[in-house]
DNA sequence: GCCCCTTGTTAGTGGTCGTTAACACTGTTG
DNA sequence: CAACAGTGTTAACGACCACTAACAAGGGGC
């Protein structure tokens, strides 16, 4: 398999990804058949196996690749390293919501179809988030020291639950405004975190 | 079954719910079988049959009633109504982290399987959910009366998908004593809050 | 002792689903 | 043209699974 090919449209793996993506986001990896998926891409069926060895590689390649992107992202922003620490944070929060809200069925499938995965590749995209988290963390101590470094996971934690709550609060709503959404999340979420380094309950 | 049948301390209904949203939540909703729900209860199979009209009148169950039980426990406070209306929205903050740190499975499956629904259990579900977020979505505005609706509603949901984040974060992992948790969580909601309402960016 | 309700059991059934097999069409290459 | 790689098709298979059928054991009420 050279990877060499560079398909000027989008591929047919890629097309597959993303409708099976939705797919698994709105009905479950389990709740999905192969040939809804193939129906999705307009072949049927057992062609998908032209493509995929199978189901679960569709799930792998999928929750791999998110945790890829994530982390990538992430420390592409860390090393641009803005003037200060707090540049760098604003900047893995945006970058992050951007994410959550470009690509919703995935950040949707990422965490809750985690468990359907092949010992290894559960393993692979395991540590891949653990080193995302731990690229958050770091940003967080050093913009707020009086963190400790449980308190921070922990509020890393629950910062990305409360940016990932966007695919799930907006089924068809009336969001507004794309801009205001990412405004008021990046509030909630610097909100939380200054919340989490003051001591007062 | 030799046991003196202790006189319904709990349910075999109630026994099976819990099984049952323990391996809903950790293997989803079609990744469980009633074979292994009657296993974990000391019956197997169809026995469950007795109890249930099917499996999806147990996801129905759990659904609707935690759904109830979250409304409930949220009038509850709101009527109780503090001396003012932050307290009220302190109240509500720290039951439904009593809730999320009580109830782990079932604030999984809340949000993850609510799909899975027949079209009347899912009406009556998401009226429920609704119900709640409308109650939270008053309190807030009360307390912040800069919020606009969207924003408030926006923040609510946020908040909650922070608050729910809990089971997810602490697989089986070190999180501090309960009340530090819960005194994290409590500070991180309410620091999201108040930077829902401050209109600097 | 008899009835019957409750709560189990095991065996079987029908349907769904992931996957494989066998075959067909297309365009490129030599 | 012949060979072939790539991509699609339909048919069938085997496993799994929710659910039903038929039957059994315990235990009150009369």
């Amino acid at each position: 398999m050279s990877s060499t090919k560079a398909p000027a449209t989008v591929s047919r793996r890629e097309q597959i990804l993303k409708e099976a993506a939705r797919l698994f986001a709105e009905r479950g990896f389990h709740g999905v058949g192969v040939d809804e998926i193939g129906a999705a891409v307009g072949i049927s069926g057992p062609g998908l196996y032209r493509h995929f060895a199978g189901k679960d590689a569709m799930l792998a390649e999928l929750l791999v690749g998110i945790s890829e992107r994530l982390l990538d992202g992430g420390r592409l922003r860390v090393a641009d390293g803005g003037e200060s620490a707090e540049e760098v944070l604003h900047a893995l929060i945006e970058g992050h919501i951007d994410f959550a809200l470009d690509d919703r069925p995935l950040i949707t499938v990422h965490d809750r179809e985690l468990d359907r995965l092949r010992e290894v590749d559960r393993k692979r995209v395991r540590q891949l988030q653990r080193q995302y988290v731990e690229l958050w963390v770091e940003v967080v101590r050093e913009v707020y020291p009086a963190c400790t470094e449980a308190e921070a996971r922990a509020a890393v934690h629950a910062v990305f639950g409360l940016l990932n709550s966007t695919p799930h609060l907006s089924p068809r709503a009336s969001l507004p405004p794309r801009t205001a959404t990412e405004a008021l999340l990046k509030r909630l979420a610097l909100g939380a975190f200054a919340a989490a380094a003051g001591r007062e309950g």
